[in-house]
DNA sequence: CATCAGATGTTATGATATCACATATGGAGA
DNA sequence: TCTCCATATGTGATATCATAACATCTGATG
C-alpha cells in the first residue's frame, strides 16, 4: 500500500511512528528537532490533511509557541527542506509526509470536493516528462505532481447529473 | 518538437499564429475575445515567459486598459479556463499556451536559475500517478506537473563546484 | 423598448509570504 | 572560563498574490 489518505487507519500509531522516524533522522543528520518544529509536525500529522501556514500558526499561538508568521514559515521551511512535510502548491498548504526520512519524490491526489490529499509515489525522470527533459537538455532536480479530482467517497456522493 | 521555450524561434510568427488560433477558437465557441483579454494574451505571448498578474497589470495600466487587480485576474481567468494560458503554480505566475485551442494536458520544465519555462505534453492518467489513482478509486480530472531544474543554457554557465 | 447576461470599473479587503533587526542559546576553541 | 560564532527564535513591518462586493455599461433577444 503506497497511497493512504482516503482510508481509515491506525492514526495514533501513524503519528507516533512518524515522529519517531523524524527524530531518528534528525539525530543521525545532526539536525535540530526543536519544540516549534516538532509541534508543527505534530499538528500536521494529527490533522492528516493539508493546512495553511496561518492555520498552523493559530494553533501555535494558543500554545504560546509563537504568534508571528515567520515562526510558522521557518518551521515549515525546515520540515519541507528535510522532506518531513510537503507543500501542496495547488492549495498553498502543507501536509505531513507519509514516508518521513525516506528519499522519495511525492505525487498527490487532491479531492476538489473535500480537500482530502493522498500521497503517492512519483517517478520523476520516467515517462513523458523525463523524455521531454532529456530531449531539450533540461536537468530535472525536483518535481511538483498534483492531480485534482474526486476521491472515492466524494465520487459516490456526487449526484449523477442524469 | 513538442517543447519550445529554451530555444530561439520565429517569435513574431509564433505570436501571430497563436492569436489567430485563439481568435478562431473563440469565434467557433461563441466566446468574447475582448480587448483586455486579447491584450493580456498578447503580453504573455510577446514576453514568452511566466509573468505575475500584477506585472501584467502594470502594462495594462500604462495603456489605459484597466488599473485594478480584478481586471487582470478576470482576463487571466478567462484565458486559463479556456486553455489559452496556463498557471504555473510553483511561481504563482501565468504563461501563454504553446498549443492554444488544442485539448491537452501540459507539463512544465522550469529553470530555477533564469526562470525560463518550457511547455511539454503530459499524459495524466498514464504512469505511476494513473496507477495510484486507479488503485484508490480516485478520479483524476486535471493535473499540475511542474519540474524544477536547470535549462541547457544555465547548466552550462553554472560553475562546477569542483 | 424592456429585459437580461456577460463584461468591466472601482473600492476595499483577505490570504499568503518575506524582510529586517534584535535577542537568545549552545558548542568550539583560545 | 571566556570569547566567538553558527543557528534558532521573537517581533514589527511590509511585500506579494488574490478575491469580495457592488455599481455600471453594452450588446443580444424578444
Ligand atoms: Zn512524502
Ligand atoms: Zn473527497
Ligand atoms: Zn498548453
Ligand atoms: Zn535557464
Amino acid at each position: 500500500m503506497d497511497t493512504i489518505g482516503f482510508e481509515a487507519h491506525d492514526h495514533k500509531g501513524c503519528v507516533r511512528d512518524a515522529i519517531a522516524a523524524v527524530e531518528a533522522h534528525c539525530t543521525r543528520h545532526k539536525l535540530q528537532f526543536t519544540p516549534v518544529r516538532r509541534r508543527v509536525l505534530e499538528i500536521l500529522l494529527s490533522e492528516h490533511r493539508a493546512m495553511g501556514a496561518y492555520e498552523i500558526l493559530d494553533t501555535l499561538r494558543t500554545e504560546g509557541l509563537g504568534s508571528q508568521p515567520p515562526v510558522a514559515y521557518r518551521a515549515l521551511d525546515f520540515l519541507v527542506t528535510n522532506g518531513f512535510v510537503h507543500k501542496i502548491e495547488r492549495l498553498n498548504a502543507f501536509i505531513a509526509c507519509t514516508h518521513p526520512g525516506q528519499d522519495h519524490t511525492p505525487a498527490f491526489l487532491i479531492c476538489r470536493q473535500c480537500d482530502a490529499v493522498a500521497e503517492a509515489h512519483a517517478e520523476p525522470s520516467k515517462g513523458m516528462l523525463g523524455r521531454a527533459a532529456a530531449d531539450t537538455g533540461f536537468t530535472i532536480e525536483q518535481a511538483v505532481v498534483e492531480a485534482m479530482g474526486l476521491c472515492p467517497q466524494c465520487r459516490e456522493s456526487v449526484h449523477p447529473c442524469a
